[in-house]
DNA sequence: CTGGGGACGGGGCCC
DNA sequence: GGGGCCCCGTCCCCA
């Protein structure tokens, strides 16, 4: 073993996923350790909050889990008992059921209910599954699933920074294919659902009532997303939005953190062969090209069955463990032209190359610094330290240079960094001005507003208050999109207007 | 905070 | 369709 190799093994254990879903479901049937009551028209299921928060978009956001959340303003531990009421008994059971086992039991008459109870409650995949069945196209774009997960979380947000334009076309078609590679989500054979767990008796109700009649926001209580607003499809759903097999021009908007080959391709003009695409029936990502799906299912099992014979340190695909090699046989066959170094890597030579050229072709929109790479730029912009720079402004009318900044085209603000997009956010609220992606409000990220709002007391009130009040006149579509320029002249306005003041 | 190297996962092309 | 190879974007780590 070579010094720097830690001899690290990752064994894999395919089963812990399903012992672990196993012993949780039996611990719901029995009450154990059950922090979390959903009741519907008198019946009572007795939960688990992480679980529940885990399969539901609903009880992510309600509970203030959702990816990127401080986890503040969620209801939190105030909340104990749900009374779902809009969700029939059967329905819900059959949701709880499929929450702890990953099958769906239903009655096929009582498909419709599962269907309303899964867009209620945001678990896509078995909204999809019904709908599927039900040979319901999925195109009510009131959908409040589709609508919560167009709501793109900080992270995603993150990773899509050159994403626009992206056809939104849902790839229903292939995606809802059970015959295909979608999980086996067909109607099991009716067997007497045995999903309903003993009501627990003793079981505290010290929480708070939900509303029975739960809904979802219509349009005017989200912050809307159009198509052309949407940083990416893919965001948040888990890139199940995306996998247009066929968007030609394309990928460029796949900037986002699957990256690759993409953008190149587009640039460089490669023809995208459409490649059958396959769902993963775990992270329900669509996989792109033959025979790609068992590579990326490695990245959930943890299998590593490529191994280094000479440091022993194993690898999920061959082609990785094909450059590590490289390593101990000393080869980099990367060589650069002007200086004797010599890389394992194409693209470390091509970072390279940028030092001898000099070009920064990375610009912040904000401080205008300029770096060599784009990860350089994307984790500057990450901190702060260019808003406090911000000093020096770009030649009016170049604006976003299109010649010095191509990886990233424009920066209109659908495209801004979170915590970039925070500090223009911040500016804008003045206004009441809801943007796009921007979680400046709780309405905005939490789906259900309505629902919350009744259910939920004290406190968390508070936030949902705010969040009320923050549904403004201009809640609704009046700014959805604004340029680089726009808020160079707003920015410029306010800082004439400080001027004056002065 | 920035520059640089490396690792990782995904997509395209080809066999 | 499966797999190899390559390229890419992103993330992480270290200096």
């Amino acid at each position: 073993m070579s010094p720097g190799e830690d001899g690290l093994i990752g064994i894999p254990f395919p089963e812990h996923s399903n012992e672990l879903l196993s012993r949780l479901n039996a611990q719901r049937r029995t009450g154990l350790l059950c922090d979390l009551t959903l009741t519907s028209r008198g019946t009572r299921y007795p939960t688990h909050r992480s679980v529940m928060a885990a399969v539901s978009l609903y009880f992510r956001r309600l509970f203030g889990a959702e990816e990127g959340e401080d986890g503040g303003e969620g209801v939190g531990d105030s909340c104990s008992v749900c009374q779902l009421d809009c969700v029939s008994p059967d329905a819900l059971a059959a949701l709880l059921e499929f929450a702890y086992t990953a099958t769906l039991t239903i009655r096929s008459s009582g498909m419709r209910e599962v269907l309303k109870g899964a867009q209620l409650l945001g678990i896509q995949c078995v909204a999809d599954a019904c709908r599927d069945i039900l040979g319901e196209a999925d195109d009510d774009p009131t959908d409040p699933v589709k609508e919560a997960d167009r709501l793109p979380s900080r992270r995603k947000q993150d990773r899509c920074f050159v994403a626009r334009a992206v056809s939104p076309a849902r790839p229903v078609s292939f995606m809802a294919s059970p015959s295909e590679d979608t999980p086996e989500y067909g109607l099991l054979p009716t067997q007497g659902r045995e999903g309903n767990p003993p009501p627990a008796a003793g079981q505290a109700h010290r929480g708070l009532l939900m509303n029975g009649g739960a809904h979802w926001p219509n349009e005017s209580t989200l912050i809307p997303y159009r198509p052309e607003d949407t940083p990416s499809e893919e965001e948040e759903s888990g890139a199940q939005g995306r996998a247009t097999p066929h968007h030609s021009q394309s990928q460029q908007g796949d900037g986002g953190g699957d990256g690759g080959g993409g953008g190149a391709a587009a640039v460089s003009g490669r023809k995208r062969k459409s490649q059958t695409p396959q769902q993963c029936p775990v992270c329900q990502k669509i996989i792109h090209g033959a025979g790609k799906l068992p590579r990326h299912m490695r990245t959930h099992t943890g299998e590593k069955p490529f191994q280094c014979t000479a440091c022993g340190v194993r690898f999920t695909r061959n082609d990785k463990l094909k450059i590590h090699m490289r390593k101990h046989t000393g080869e980099r066959p990367y060589p650069c032209p002007s200086c004797p170094a010599r890389f394992l890597h194409s693209y470390d030579l091509k970072n390279h190359l940028s030092l001898h050229s000099g070009d920064r072709p990375f610009e912040c929109p904000l401080c205008h610094k300029a770096f060599a790479r784009e990860d350089h730029l994307q984790r500057h912009r990450k901190g702060h330290s260019c808003l406090e720079l911000r000093t020096r402004r770009p030649r009016r009318g170049t604006g976003p240079e299109p010649g010095a900044s191509p990886p990233s085209e424009s920066f209109g603000l659908h495209q801004q960094h979170p915590d970039h997009m925070s500090a223009v956010a911040g500016l804008l609220e003045g206004h009441g001005i809801p943007m796009p992606g921007v979680p400046l409000l709780a309405a905005a990220r939490m789906p259900f507003p309505e629902l919350l709002w009744r259910a939920v007391s004290g406190p968390v009130g508070k936030s949902l208050d705010k969040a009320e009040g923050g549904s403004s006149p201009h809640g609704s579509g009046s700014v959805a999109h604004r340029t680089w320029e726009e808020e160079e002249e707003e920015d410029e306005e306010q800082e004439a207007a400080g001027e004056e003041e002065e």
